[in-house]
DNA sequence: TACTTTACTGGAACAACGTTCTACACCAGG
DNA sequence: CCTGGTGTAGAACGTTGTTCCAGTAAAGTA
């Protein structure tokens, strides 16, 4: 599919790939998910629609590109989370996702609300959205060995984590956090599943 | 608009308008939510298009329709635990909230997921919505009340229930959850929150 | 340098979608 | 039996994803 070794021709220009991606970005910030049309990304990319079908076969190929740059930006948010002490780190990383959910609204619609009923559960977005749970696990991970959480399997702790996370934030996008202050009730969570955890 | 009373003319039939939106809920389960379109629909209730457009004014007033169904049914599922233990009550709510969701997952997904990025964030949908909130929080107020979770405001307390059994089940359904599990997962979870709010 | 292979362009075309328009059928009141 | 408003059936418009076709330009090989 994209191999650039094959025998003669052109190089296929990589830069057109990423400039789709970049345009698709661009029209998906801007005009959410429903104006991401085939035409207005090539549009937005100076290109015509075809160049999308050469590079990702599809529309759904292209969302997914857009989807897992996405999901690599989220483990980058979660596995920024550095701090020694174990209980800072994991503060740091939930609140890290929720900031990254905030900022990129409908990135993180679409890369947990298009997937369900129909579109693009590509198996390398799976894979993407591992890597980025893994960042999680490793944190767990780090708070059990010091004795931050109880000692419990880290994956099935850090899915605990990563569901009421992942809910508070799809309910704030959605407009269904009936409380006074969203980022209070946030942090509140943050320490309700530290005292449960424990 | 669905004034019945209006002087002469024809019955504006009610019933259509309930086949109508029978027909949508069997597309919506049989085909998803992308097969859901306004002829499918229309075929599916023998019905000529342009009554969709007669009854709802456009496709969303068609699937704003459903959705608010869907709620209704969430909300029932929520308030049908009366058990009279407060523990079980909130455990009852929270597997019936996962049954709800697991027995109706198009429109769980259609319901928390097409709303963010473009369509349907009709006020009444929030309000539908508020009301299956509202029966959690009674049930969180029942527990505050005897002492089975810690005392404070129950519409906060709900809050942070909502988000985290909303977040398992959006995962489950996306198909991230990562646990041998789920059911047992999503059990933990439900004992962790009691922990957490005590 | 010249040839070949491939990427990309431009535009037309198709089916399906949401939506609107136009004509026809029904049912109450005079 | 008419007449007026309500609702229906079906054609029609614009946009979508996608494909096809012919032409152009660039990169690799000889």
């Amino acid at each position: 599919m994209t191999d650039v070794s094959a025998s003669g021709g052109r190089t296929p220009s990589r830069a057109l790939e990423q400039a789709l991606v970049d345009a698709a970005e661009r029209v998906l910030v801007r005009d959410g998910l429903g104006g991401l049309t085939v035409r207005a990304v090539a549009a937005e990319a100076a290109v015509a629609p075809m160049g999308v079908y050469n590079r990702f076969g599809n529309k759904d190929g292209l969302v997914a590109a857009v989807l897992a740059r996405g999901f690599e930006g989220l483990r980058a948010a979660t596995a920024a989370a550095e701090d020694a002490d174990p209980v800072d780190r994991l503060l740091t990383c939930g609140r890290n996702y929720r900031r990254f959910a905030l900022d990129h609204p409908q990135h993180y619609g679409a890369m947990f609300g298009a997937g369900w009923a129909a579109a693009v559960p590509t198996e390398e977005l799976v894979d993407r959205a591992g890597a980025a749970f893994q960042a999680l696990v490793d944190r767990v991970g780090y708070a059990v060995d010091r004795g931050a959480l109880r000692p419990a399997d880290p994956v099935d702790t850090a899915q605990l984590i990563w569901s009421s996370v992942h809910g508070a934030v799809s309910l704030e996008l959605a407009g269904l956090v009936k409380t006074a202050d969203p980022a209070a009730t946030y942090e509140a969570l943050l320490q309700m599943l530290l005292d449960g955890l424990r």
